[in-house]
DNA sequence: GGAAGTTGTGAAAGATTTGTAAAAAGCGGG
DNA sequence: CCCGCTTTTTACAAATCTTTCACAACTTCC
């Protein structure tokens, strides 16, 4: 029986729900189980704030009075695994959260310079 | 359109689900009857993750609150009789179950080293 | 600039899951 | 019953994932 699949797609980066997969540039990455369920989660919120304490209740179960660093360390390792683009696509928000941005095509300063005519 | 017996097929395996039989580089391997069935599940549905889960209930009739190691065994037994394949074929999704791969030709990084230009 | 709080990060510790060999338990036909 | 084969359990070893730790880097606000 095939459904269509749920998954996030831009120009980089393929996330498929149901196959618990990504791909960067084609590339497959294996994601481990709370690495994937964080992605989930902010690219199920792609482009907008996930504040940390919804993650950490989403994804750990956690009450608001725990503190830990195991979700800036599972960012890290999403980040890394996003490879180049880890920082661009995973955006901290300073005392509130992260954020997922979907891609954008970065200005083209240093592909096309403005205009370097033939000349003087 | 006529469906055919209904068998997965791929350069190097074989499985005939109707005659209960599989065939690894053309030659014929004897399954018992619990490696068959749990191999049928798996071929079903290869390329998608099979959940241990699923796997207890669908060969075993176990619920969910049943810890065993039997599958594990299973599963063992099973890539040792797809020989040297038996590791791509069955992965491992640590956490929650195991995948059948169709098969899928090795790159071929060293058959074709990347231009040897003569030259400098 | 400095203090207080937040996040980044590598490494270590902890916890869980899976692999495996070998023994034990089941099972069906003689 | 007994035998041969299959299946399950047992008991560790090994692999993998998750969390903590300690400290560096960074933000914000005064």
């Amino acid at each position: 029986m095939m459904m269509s699949t749920s998954l996030y797609q831009d120009p980089h980066c393929v996330v498929d729900f149901a196959l618990a997969k990504l791909w960067v540039d084609r590339r497959a990455i294996t994601l481990t189980r709370k690495e994937y369920e964080l992605l989930s989660t902010l690219t199920a919120n792609a482009g907008e704030i996930v504040p940390r304490g919804v993650l950490l209740r989403n994804v750990w179960g956690y009450g608001p009075d725990i503190r830990t660093r195991t979700l800036d360390v599972h960012i890290r390792r999403l980040r890394r695994k996003l490879g180049d683009y880890g920082e661009q696509y995973i955006e901290t928000i300073f005392g509130v959260g992260y954020r997922f941005q979907p891609w954008r095509e970065p200005k083209a300063f240093t592909v096309e310079p403005p205009m370097l005519r033939a000349t003087a």
